[in-house]
DNA sequence: CGCATCAGTCAACAGCCGTAGAATGAACGC
DNA sequence: GCGTTCATTCTACGGCTGTTGACTGATGCG
């Protein structure tokens, strides 16, 4: 049937060059942020001429668009399932704050071990451009709130926007700022360091507050 | 003696258009980003000429170094003096672990109770900008060699590195994010959640630190 | 007063940007 | 085979950018 004939059809080819495309503009995206980010060089880099860019994506905030849509990890934490497929986002968090905070380690551990690529194009971006922030903010809104669900404290919330920042702050000052003591330290050590830190924002006051609520 | 006359001398009249033109640079840096920011931009909202921006400062990444050395903090923490300009900064970390935690916590709530204007044209701009990155990494490593000395660990440089990015996260997501769980939030709330936070990263693992660190 | 200095403006240049549209040529359906 | 579709390229336009240099007029100094 599919003879090895190096001559796939057009439908074939233009996937394969807008893949080529979006790989190219992911890679920029990360490195540069969206401002410095230009068409020509996303499609030079594709080796395609920049008309094709347009042709293919409308335009660079649309070419942005896919990127960021694309992107394995817009999410703000995305628990490591082990592979399951059928295991649902929706419990991850839903058990006791110590699961919630372990998953948040391991979601920090493996964004700490893998080329962050695309996860930076977003968090790069995020910071100048607005169409980017709010497209984060909603796509993150849904893990906090079941984040929140997770912590047993009335300002559940404000725990978890914290835990997002802490994780967030990390990445940025390890990837983006470059602080040569986060950006040479063993993600292991991160973690161990993090742990208490996290397990003080996801577990109630129990000492004096006597809200039992729970 | 000196009339109310409104003619000041040229040197004066100098440097205050300079100041002019250097806190129209500071917020439009701070809201737009160095990329965003143009020098036409910066000249109108000073009420100048573009070529005078250029005639004063030289460059637009010279214009933005001064904008960022003139920044009245481009330190990681400035721990509140209570006013004392003798105070020497280099004693405000030095005491006990528990004294560092309040001091960053102290400036982390000035942080987020001023308008963070110019500290936030540096932050911004930190992420996009190489050379903001390579300035801020240079000024901050003293005051991060400085919190290292008060946090009795072997990994105290690690841990200092963190509360940095615990801090600047918050201040990204509170500002430039604009998270509404933490934008929304008092001061007090934050720091409150933050303290054990912040202790268990300046405190060391003197417990029980038995089992062999490796 | 007379000349040098200098704050400040104006117009322009060269370059890069996103984008549009015509042109080309190969792949496709009939 | 023929006309159509479509991937792909080329050229170009208008706009914005950083930057330059000539210009103007008030100020300072001798």
């Amino acid at each position: 049937m599919t003879e090895p004939t190096a001559r796939p059809t057009r439908a074939q080819q233009r996937r394969q060059t807008e893949d080529r495309i979006l790989t190219a503009a992911r890679q920029l995206f990360a490195e540069r942020g969206y401002d410095r980010t230009t068409i020509r060089a996303v499609a030079s880099s594709a080796g395609v001429d920049a008309g094709l860019v347009m042709h293919y994506f409308g335009s660079k905030d649309l070419l942005f668009a896919r990127v960021t849509e694309t992107a394995p990890a817009p999410d703000v934490f995305q628990a490591a399932t082990g592979g399951g497929a059928g295991a649902e986002a929706g419990e991850l968090y839903g058990g006791t704050p110590d699961e919630a905070t372990e998953a948040l380690l391991t979601s920090l551990g493996r964004r700490l071990t893998d080329e962050p690529e695309s996860s930076l194009a977003v968090l790069r971006s995020m910071l100048t451009n607005a169409d980017a922030a709010d497209r984060y903010r909603t796509a993150a809104q849904p893990q906090l709130d079941q984040l929140t669900e997770a912590i047993p404290a009335p300002d559940a919330d404000l725990r978890a926007s914290l835990l997002s920042a802490i994780i967030h702050g990390v990445i940025a000052e390890r990837y983006l700022l470059r602080l040569t003591n986060l950006a040479d330290a063993s993600p292991e050590q991160i973690i161990t360091l993090l742990r208490p830190c996290f397990e003080s924002l996801t577990t109630a006051p129990a000492d004096d507050a006597a809200d039992g609520q729970g």
